[in-house]
DNA sequence: CAGGCTATCGCATAAATATGTGATTTGGAA
DNA sequence: TTCCAAATCACATATTTATGCGATAGCCTG
């Protein structure tokens, strides 16, 4: 028996999602609730097993500012954000605060129910386009074809946070040519310093 | 009628995932393979909707050098990968390089089923625990919170590539102020130098 | 075989950075 | 109220970086 709790300022979709996963003879769902602030003591003090959290909510903090709340107080509950947005910014947001799932408003209440198991179960529930969009975001990658084996190494080891000095002395050549192969490596990147190579190794993923 | 293919080194394996498949109205899955040498030419030729690729192969490439060639011949089919391993490493490489998707094969056949058909739909389907792994590495935490606001703001500066004197222009205080406060930053972060405080940043996300 | 790219090395120097040792003000925590 | 962290500014200096202008040698590709 998977005990479900609900945020969402809608009254309508609240009871009528709650009462869905209610019926289910492995469900229950009797901790509803419109916003955070009225949710937050309930929830740390009687935890539910998964909270389904809407993003968008009226009054007080939005979805994503409570998703923060409940995560800073290291609440044992998983909690799967609910959403009609399937924008990247607040998806990605709530991923990284924490969340351990994403569902669109429009996925059917089969859908729903399997995604609480499997947030239960230790999985990580998404929409279909959803977890796409996560999936795609690993694979950005660019330039760094341009960059030789030998400078994507040199590049590498100015990430790990080596001076000239000491790049020199791991690929055992003279400071010389880690300047000559830096140069190079700021031509091809476009950039003028190392902060701006790491920076661009790091956001282009050639690392 | 979704087309599978599959690549797969054991042939006990390869062919009852393939009847399986087969079996259901919805699939056929008559393109089946030992490795990816053998399995190119007719793929490119005749390609088919979804491919299953296992990343472990007796002879020849392995699956993620498989699936980079896939790639770089910019392929119109979705390819799932198909393995025993849930290790990071080969998580990650197979799904920055270009996977939409990655089954582990204790996976039952009907969830094997879904999986197609989502990848087909432009989904990105995984097994429960990759899906968390996926996610989790979005949520790294770390002594960001040390970093006072004023110190992030900086820190984010030094991320876009600017010197100690486009910081003070950007954020209206002078040089030595910003010498302070990266002074600051990096006793908080425990580096020396622009480029490991922006390499920091960036693995730890807080930027 | 000429023209490119890679990888290696050298010298020189202006600019930027890292770090030490100060100081003042302000607002919040103890 | 006392104390501390945050934010601001200043001066000094040893290192490190960025960049210009070289050079040699190996390897491919047209």
């Amino acid at each position: 028996m998977i005990d479900v709790a609900i945020i969402e300022d809608d009254k309508d979709i609240r009871d009528h999602v709650a009462m869905l996963i209610d019926e289910h003879p492995d469900f229950s769902c009797t901790k509803k609730f419109h916003n955070v602030e009225t949710a937050f003591d309930p929830l740390i003090n009687n935890a539910p097993d998964v909270l389904l959290l809407d993003i968008t909510l009226a009054d007080g903090i939005n979805g994503i500012e409570g998703l923060t709340k409940f995560v800073a107080q290291q609440v044992s509950f998983e909690i799967i954000m609910f959403s009609v947005h399937q924008d990247d910014e607040r998806v990605f947001q709530s991923l990284c605060a924490g969340a351990c799932g994403y569902l669109t408003k429009n996925t059917p209440i089969a859908k729903i129910l399997s995604a609480i198991k499997e947030a239960h179960q230790g999985g990580a529930p998404m929409s279909m386009h959803i977890a796409r969009m996560v999936v795609q975001s690993f694979q950005s990658q660019s330039k760094t074809g341009a960059l030789s084996p030998r400078e994507k190494e040199v590049l590498s080891e100015l990430c790990n946070g080596k001076s000239y000095k000491k790049v020199a002395e791991t690929l055992f050549i003279s400071q010389d040519t880690v300047r000559t192969h830096i140069r190079n490596i700021y031509r091809k990147l476009e950039v003028h310093s190392k902060a701006e190579a790491v920076a661009k190794a790091f956001k282009d993923k050639l690392i």
